[in-house]
RNA sequence: GCUCCCUUCGUCUAGGGGUUAGGACGCCAGGUUUUCAUCCUGGUAACAGGGGUUCGAAUCCCCUAGGGAGUACCA
């Protein structure tokens, strides 16, 4: 029996357990959203667990809402955890800040180890030397190069430390970067990097407010966690060699590393920032937020008429794909395809135009009954009655049209009032001199139809037509300037059906009294 | 400045030594439509530059340039 499990891979490989570990400080950045996203397919993927750990070392950025906020957005996003602060789990508690005596002891054991010291400069006095090096066209960096000219205890001795200690001087921990070696490490989208441990520094593991930085507690957690694959963003490259050495400091096996590119703002350089947004015209964050300081308020994909699955879909396709051609992918379908091996290296710049292409392919896909629904909300909302028999036809008629239900309301708002202008361009080109009494014509028709409803009307206007030797064009634009007032929109036969018999009448005639006063000014 | 990462149409990308360098978004044109939109057809448009390696480089190597990130007692 324990011949077979060794051998069997399934027994050999440990579950996947993947992090999404965000900061508390604010709404979600859609590149936080893609990330998370990125952990819940591979673990899903996988049979693996997804955990959401907040990470609120820093006291002085708390944000009241920030952490319900990131649960709630991941949730309209359809990724969701299976330990987490509100569910709980066998690595509880999930919040770094309830985690915090755990930390104390593990920076305590890197001090007797030899892997860490404690530091007694302060922030002005490093501040100082920071100023003075690049004075000199040079990078401070607190290591083996400055270390010995520095307030530590590595240059003391143990009384000297226990005394300032006692006496309650104000101190760090930091991490005794090794000296003349390289750090290799191979992260699964990247390959192998190599950094010589002189560029690195002696970051700070443990401050002075009795909490853990983002360093220490990390890998603490991650390794107590169990985690087994590191999913974040390329912003955190840069400090990968001091991850991997804190890992053997401590002598555990780390997990492997995934590194995800960036997402680009749309034009210009740089990442994707709430300001490009704000300029541009598009959300940067899943929900709407007004930040509980300033009253600023930020708008989200969800507000915006967005459905989750077509910002996922967008989200997923910005820096990874199938290798086939398609586009269209539902949660199960990425589950399934996704990979990180074919996630690209390079930066993603986000494109607001191929976003609404997502999300009009979500809304073709939805059935008139279930656009109905969403059009009730956005009409109650706005406080606009409308006949609920009339909801479907009018999602029928306008599906093809728009992006978003909201703009079925937009665009089609002739469905539910008439005309307050017309179009002048198209008056100019379409209300000929004769138009009016066509129109009215017309009208007298349309007020005796029996059945008023679109094949019949249809009929009686080809008839119409016919029996004056009219212009087919000349006549359904001129009677869709009276009904739309321009030259948009949908078959007519099926507006007048909607609006009904009166409407339609009413239009006519109030449209003409509106245009000949017009065009005889 | 220093460290690390990256570089194919405007954008997202396929491609991994021999391809007419493919797809999608956008844009343009034509067709369909009483209009607009959808839809269909077509078009526009790319291997950053320079050196190697090779019979042959978009593909491998080096340099340059450009872009990005990091450089805190923030994450």
């Amino acid at each position: 029996m324990l011949t077979f499990a060794a051998q069997n891979k399934d027994f050999m490989t440990p579950t996947v357990r993947v992090r999404f570990a965000p900061s508390p400080t604010g709404p979600l950045h859609m590149g936080g959203v893609r990330t998370a996203l990125y952990n819940y397919l591979f673990a899903r993927q996988h049979g693996g667990t997804m955990i959401l750990r907040i990470e609120d070392t820093d006291q002085t950025r708390y944000v009241p809402g920030a952490e319900d906020y990131i649960m709630e957005a991941l949730a309209w996003c359809g990724i969701h955890f299976d330990e987490s602060p509100a569910n709980g789990g066998p690595h509880a508690p999930y919040r770094q800040s309830e985690r915090k005596a755990l930390y104390k002891q593990f920076s305590d054991r890197l001090i007797q180890s030899g892997h860490a010291y404690y530091a007694f400069d302060t922030p002005e006095e490093l501040e100082a030397l920071r100023k003075a090096a690049e004075a000199r066209k040079e990078t401070f960096i607190y290591n083996a190069a400055t270390r010995k000219t520095l307030r530590n205890s590595l240059n003391m001795s143990a009384e000297e430390v226990g005394a300032l200690i006692a006496e309650g001087t104000p101190f760090v921990v930091r991490f005794k970067i090794p000296e003349h070696s390289v750090v290799e490490m191979d992260d699964l989208i990247r390959g192998r990097v190599v950094v010589k441990t002189e560029t690195l520094d002696d970051k700070v593991l443990f401050k002075s407010d009795g909490m853990p930085t983002y360093h220490l507690a990390n890998i603490v957690d991650d390794h107590l966690m169990e985690i087994t694959h590191v999913i974040r963003g390329e912003e955190w490259l840069p400090s990968l060699p001091l991850h991997v050495l804190l890992y053997q400091a401590f002598g555990w096996e780390a997990p492997q590393f995934a590194h995800l590119p960036l997402l680009l703002r749309p034009d210009g350089n740089g990442k994707l920032s709430k300001r490009d947004g704000d300029r541009l015209g598009f959300p940067v964050f899943p929900l709407a937020w007004t930040d509980p300081f300033t009253g600023e308020k930020s708008s989200g994909y969800r507000e915006a008429g967005y459905y989750p699955v077509a910002f996922v879909n967008m989200l997923a396709l910005l820096g990874w794909n199938a290798g086939t051609e398609q586009e269209i992918f539902s949660m199960d379908e990425l589950v399934k395809a996704f990979s990180l091996e074919r996630v690209s290296k390079s930066g993603a710049r986000f494109d607001p135009a191929k976003t609404r292409w997502f999300n009009q392919q979500y809304l073709l896909k939805r059935s008139e009954e279930q656009l109905a629904e969403e059009l009730r909300i956005v009409l109650n909302n706005k406080g606009i009655k409308a006949a609920d028999d009339k909801l479907v036809p009018i999602c029928r008629l306008m599906k093809e049209r728009v992006p978003f239900v909201h703009e079925i309301y937009d665009e089609g708002r002739f469905f539910f009032e008439a005309p307050q202008s017309y179009d002048e361009q198209v008056v100019k080109k379409r209300w000929k001199e004769e138009s009016a009494t066509q129109m009215l014509q017309l009208a007298a028709v349309l007020e005796k139809v029996a059945e008023f409803e679109p094949v019949a009307l249809d009929a009686l206007l080809q008839q119409f037509i016919a029996d004056n030797g009219l212009n087919t064009g000349a006549v359904m634009n001129a009677l869709r300037l009276l009904l739309v007032g321009t030259s948009k929109g949908p078959h007519l036969s099926e507006i007048m059906w909607i609006i009904g018999r009166e409407e339609t009448l009413k239009r006519i005639s109030a449209g003409i009294a509106h245009l000949s006063q017009i065009t005889q000014n």
